[in-house]
DNA sequence: CGCGGACTTGATAAGTTTCAAGGCAGGTGG
DNA sequence: CCACCTGCCTTGAAACTTATCAAGTCCGCG
């Protein structure tokens, strides 16, 4: 059931047969969430973790004045509140940017493995630096990156981590996204990033009709982010 | 030694004396870095995490075209590269901004930590947690507050986590970053970060001179920002 | 067929950067 | 002890990037 759970982790480390297994009855039930709707509210305190299974989400803040922050994009297989295990209450909500079906981990599963499982918990430890690490990529690209070198990053950052839990098909992908939300994770507005994106289709960078992404220029395209994927890199001390 | 960490680390949840004395053996030297100095470079592979005994220091990336953008500042009691423990490579620097003296624990230590000492473990993890949330209110400031409501947002962040390892007296703490370094971290120029301090100043909401930063109105401050200090808190799931 | 959501376009305004200078203060060397 | 130097802060003007406002257009779906 959580496959891209346990293909995501193991892009970290190989998991045992047993640790698979571990995961897999980890998951108790699952639910479907559907398109709009929260996941997850601001200020919820989960008694169990949140496996994406399948679907789009996104941690969002609102502010007074009606506008939102995106402060990142979730793909099945992420955990999107892995860390309410140790923090109670949540600082920020998820949505469900298409419908999604989620899984859930209760905090005692989370807790038995902090005690006895050493490895595992240390990839889930693995996740959390990433996430952190993906979060401090879009800090940089939010400070000292141009509006297209920023929206050009986002899509390299997409394009590696579907990619890696197998959804991606050759150099497309399914970006289920608007352009206004979009400009919500990058700090643009609506306009704005429909220019953009724009630019990066005259540039022959992308295609992007309907839901689905083609990168045509891979290449290029992370030049011009000046993407380094080292970030996300699965490259870690094996058990 | 390394009171700030300990201290940082029983607003989260009380320590045994035990494991007070287990973080003291932890920490096995330390070493001065001069202003300047980076703490750790970009693509080292520690052997050890660095805990900051004294001084400021800042997590940064550099691009291409010289820009410079700092993703966390650190005060005293901070680990500045815990994940360094579960990811190898670092995937950014350290500077020290003012002279810091910085202590080492061993990755050996860590490990052990993690098998045998759940509890302690988890502490950490919330440590982990509270900077990703951090990197999240980052995120949300640069993508959708002012110029003006970030900075104070900054400032009233910096408040909060200095007060919370006795590093404030009543509103004032030492804030000792050039307004250049500023906007590092900000994501702004250096002229509009003068332009903003001044703002901040003719509203009468802060004093800063040297690196002595005074809070001259706190409830306004938080306000101008629209800053909770819930994502800092340290409200956690008890052992 | 018509409606609504998403995308597109143009014009104008606002916010921020860049460039260029000047000022101030603390620290150093003659 | 003064002069100078250097790093940091400050100011003004002009340029640039991005936001806002206001219309359209396109397209899939009921």
């Amino acid at each position: 059931m959580n496959t891209r759970l346990i293909r995501k982790l193991e892009n970290f480390d190989r998991l045992s047969d047993e640790e698979k297994q571990f995961l897999e009855g980890a998951v108790v039930r699952a639910r479907v969430v559907s398109k709009g709707e929260d996941i997850i509210r601001e200020g919820d305190r989960p008694t169990e973790s949140t496996v994406l299974l399948e679907g789009f989400a996104a941690r969002y803040s609102l502010l007074r004045n009606g506008k939102r922050q995106i402060t990142g994009l979730h793909v099945p297989g992420d955990f999107v509140d892995l860390h309410s295990f140790l923090v109670k209450k949540m600082d920020h909500a998820v949505l469900a940017i298409t419908p999604c079906s989620v899984g859930f981990v209760p905090h005692e599963t989370l807790r038995e493995i902090s005690e006895n499982h050493p490895h595992l918990t240390r990839l889930l430890g693995v996740n959390i630096a990433v996430d952190a690490a993906i979060h401090r990529q879009w800090i940089v690209a939010m400070g000292r990156r141009s509006a297209l070198e920023h929206a050009a990053h986002l899509l390299c950052e997409m394009f590696l981590r579907l990619r890696a839990v197998g959804l991606t098909e050759d150099d497309s992908f399914k970006l289920p996204l608007t352009q206004a939300e979009l400009g919500d994770a990058l700090g643009l507005s609506t306009v704005h990033v429909n220019r953009v994106v724009q630019d990066l289709r005259k540039e022959r960078l992308i295609t992007w009709r309907g839901e689905t992404l083609v990168i045509d220029d891979w290449e290029r395209l992370q030049e011009l982010a000046e993407f380094d994927p080292t970030f996300l890199s699965f490259e870690v001390e094996p058990r």
